[in-house]
DNA sequence: GTGCCTACCTAACGTTTGTTAGGTTGGCGG
DNA sequence: CCGCCAACCTAACAAACGTTAGGTAGGCAC
């Protein structure tokens, strides 16, 4: 049910979603919602979480397993690679979160928000330790331009066509790091 | 009218924004938006498509004062300003179109997408001359991690704060064309 | 002044929305 | 076998939606 609300919220928006969709997608009336939430801003609140969880679970999955990692360009394209992964590879719970966040109501956004601020303070440290050199209030910025070049790939980017994760992952890490020039020497990795 | 309609989508998305809403921020009542429009659907589109024009006339624009440029980095980084400017300085417009877009009904879309297909096809041509040895299967990628980048600003860019669009324009400019890296070279620059 | 057109209004329509109250079912614990 | 509780249903509610029909006010043309 959760996974079918996502969904929706994807294809739709959070104002376009009605519960008697989402009842319908998984065989159930819309009344029945409201045996497991107590309300629309409810079941969408949980789902914006996971969204997060999803995120976060999958950038710790990383930090952990490149721990004694030596190259730090290596260690952001897993990074890179898991928030891709979250995007494309574990439900629609982050997609729905990157795209819908945005068109729900404030009094939903702002019970998120505290993730968000996570998720995101997980990546300054992360960007802080790849690129030591950069001045720190460029950093902020820095992961704002490396977020908005992941997360529309959700508009764009198709799972089953010729460029695999990896070799988006391998692209979008490169382009950031050493710029659009530096595209055509990766040609050859996957 | 159009202006209203553009800062609800803007604010609220496409289902959530009601034509009551639009009426009542103009001073007058919902039937009389039918004298001008013949749904709420024509209404949109009209919006939509004034989002396209914005960005298309400023991109004429500067390809006619750039004209005998010779750096191409500047013609670039131009183009970006005014990318970045029909985003923030010529109403809520483009800024719609660029949040908005996908939160309306696809019939709606469907009737967009060939003025978008033209405006893309600039910057195509565009990437192209200021990157001629760029792969060109790379090429789109490459502009959408740059329209990434751009567009996904109007969540957070602040006009009123201390980084300026030019200054911001050349942010991402550099950075598209050198790597985060490079941005630190930037930072006298405005 | 008469006619007409534009721009608005009022008042309602049918539909859909989130939500609720009360009833039904099936399975598990004792 | 009895009681219970979770999971679902039906049926309706008030509110809000896009939309429409018909009416009104004001200004310009002649």
């Amino acid at each position: 049910m959760l996974d079918a609300a996502a969904e929706r919220l994807v294809a739709q928006g959070y104002t376009a979603t009605t519960l008697r969709e989402i009842a319908a997608d998984i065989g159930i009336k819309a009344g029945s919602i409201y045996h497991h939430f107590e309300s629309k801003e409810d079941l969408f609140i949980e789902v914006f979480s996971r969204g997060i969880e999803v995120m976060v679970d999958a950038f710790v999955d990383v930090d952990t397993a490149m721990n004694g990692c030596d190259r730090e360009s290596d260690r952001l394209e897993a990074h890179v690679r898991a928030h891709l992964g979250a995007l494309f590879e574990h439900g629609s719970f982050t997609a729905a979160h990157v795209t819908a966040f945005f068109t729900a109501p404030e009094e939903l956004r702002s019970a998120i928000v505290p993730l968000r601020d996570d998720y995101e303070h997980r990546w300054n440290a992360l960007l802080a330790d790849v690129l030591p050199e950069l001045d720190s209030a460029r950093l902020p910025i820095a992961r704002l331009f490396l977020f908005g070049a992941m997360n529309t790939t959700i508009e764009w980017f198709d799972l089953s066509g010729d460029l695999s994760l990896d070799g988006l992952a391998n692209l979008i890490t490169v382009q950031f790091l050493e710029g659009v020039d530096a595209l055509n020497l990766q040609r050859s990795t996957r």
